[in-house]
DNA sequence: GCCAACGTTGGC
DNA sequence: GCCAACGTTGGC
């Protein structure tokens, strides 16, 4: 079981948007970091959904449906798409202000690659920031 | 294989 | 809208 950030900008398509959908195909992703990622992504792992540009913060919670397959939407074979549900919208996002304050995120790939869009959270920072959505639920 | 030029992302 | 960070491209 891994843990994973996958970012979009709501403009783009939100949490919001995956809510309704219920389940979407995560396509778009041109960086081959990103795409490793996305590779190493099993059915069954979270993928903490964060909202770039407009409101920098983490808004709630997807996890893996259907594994790495080739990208239907380009003829490039290099890059691949995974299916993600919908899971948990926080009731409080995270702030990336928020993500700052804390010595325990200070190492997330959030902070230290900010351009990454699909990224690696270990199980005591997923852990530390789902406590945090509880504790700003309150 | 190096590196300059250029494009994109994303925070502010 | 600006700009820093960083990935990609292409000339040499």
């Amino acid at each position: 079981m891994n843990y994973w950030l996958i970012k979009s900008e709501p403009g783009t398509y939100s949490i919001d948007d995956l809510k309704k959908e219920k389940k979407t195909m995560w396509n778009g992703v041109r960086n081959y970091t990103a795409r490793n990622n996305m590779r190493d992504m099993k059915k069954g792992d979270i993928c903490l959904f964060y909202h770039s540009v407009t409101d920098p913060s983490i808004v709630g919670l997807s996890k893996v449906v259907k594994e790495s397959y080739q990208d239907p939407t380009t003829e490039e074979t290099a890059w691949v798409v995974v299916d993600v549900a919908f899971e948990e919208k926080f009731k409080t996002p995270i702030s990336l202000n928020e993500v700052k304050l804390h010595p325990k995120l200070e190492n997330m790939q959030l902070l230290k690659q900010s351009r990454l869009s699909v990224q690696k959270v270990t199980k005591e920072e997923y852990d530390f920031i789902l406590k945090l959505a509880k504790e700003l639920a309150k």
